[in-house]
DNA sequence: ACTAGTTAGTTGACGCTTCAACTTCGGACA
DNA sequence: TGTCCGAAGTTGAAGCGTCAACTAACTAGT
């Protein structure tokens, strides 16, 4: 397999049996907490496929927006959000939390969009702490044309890979995540 | 739902049904070309989902590793990755290739876990090109200590959110979903 | 009215990631 | 042997995200 260049066979001296990540330590182990409800070796192999799984996909999707249309994958949200609001306008605060950044991140995102003339902010009419971010027809023309490509690399490199059936089972499982556990 | 405190009606200005996102735009759209497949309503919610799901627990294990070891997730990753080589020892394009980190970022990474004494680099015996990364006794003693509340997070966040045949099946959506389509 | 507490949003510094450029080494082939 | 190409790693600059600190405005209790 190419990675076995070492020829020290796992002799005495060669661990491996013991160490923690998400699994059990080797039987007897040391300095390692008693009440720990380690993983299975098949839940491990899934947490596994979940985390190079969801990195594969975020890096093939950021690249074919970068590609395409020198944005990211979050500020490709923020302009759906927008393009579907009411007056294509969102407070800041209401984006954030609808794209799931904070509020310093979606600050310094709608910053940099604004400058490229993509979006641009005037302050609430009704509140004066709040800042209504609006989608210009700059903004708009760029997700109106980019958006094809986008759906294309989601169906290429998600959907696409699996049945209706698995793909409903993802979504439910992920609305589970997304919610967290009792009261976040 | 107290996001509505615009009292403007959905009258003829109103846009929002031809927005492109992921889903189809509304009826005649102008510039948008033919030929894309849409998602349906259905799948544009779990392709949501999917992105607030995995944005939710990539931030709540960040969060508990920073506060618990002052380390990120991939770099809990890459201790693991080390724990369980031969001799805790991995070279360092085998390490990124493991993690699924360029050999830029892995670079980067392990100079600071480096500089904390966690890791070591000694150069490849056989190949003068190659880096070897050891896990240090240190290293090791941290990812120790660390584990218990790791796999904490995970369960809480992720496994416990799910029956084991949910799990299972996000487990083997995620292991297509990282070799991705016919030749990445 | 006054104060205290909360919410909205911004800012700047610092840390992490990406990208392109670079160095060094190994392999193939003449 | 010399040359060429690709692989392994590193570097520094620039971009993005996080954190703590800050301003400003709403809310509430007195």
């Amino acid at each position: 397999m190419t990675t076995t260049s070492d020829p020290t066979a796992p002799g005495p001296e060669a661990p491996g049996t013991d160490a923690p990540g998400t699994d059990a330590p080797g039987t007897a182990a040391p300095a390692v907490a008693e009440g720990t409800r380690w993983l299975t070796a098949e839940q491990q192999r899934w947490w596994r496929a979940y985390l190079l799984g969801t990195a594969a996909l975020q890096d093939a999707l950021n690249r074919q927006l970068d590609a395409d249309a020198d944005i990211s994958l979050s500020e490709y949200e923020i302009l759906v959000r927008l393009s579907e609001a009411p007056r294509r306008t969102v407070r800041m605060s209401e984006l954030a939390a609808s794209v799931m950044h904070s509020r310093s991140r979606l600050t310094h995102t709608v910053s940099r969009m604004e400058r490229r003339g993509l979006v641009e902010r005037r302050a609430c009419e009704d509140d004066g702490r709040g800042i209504n971010c609006t989608l210009t027809p700059a903004g708009f023309d760029l997700l109106d044309r980019t958006a094809p490509g986008h759906v294309g690399a989601v169906r290429t490199h998600l959907v696409d890979l699996l049945s209706d059936e698995d793909f409903r089972v993802l979504g439910r499982v992920m609305e589970r995540i997304a919610e967290g556990p009792r009261e976040d």
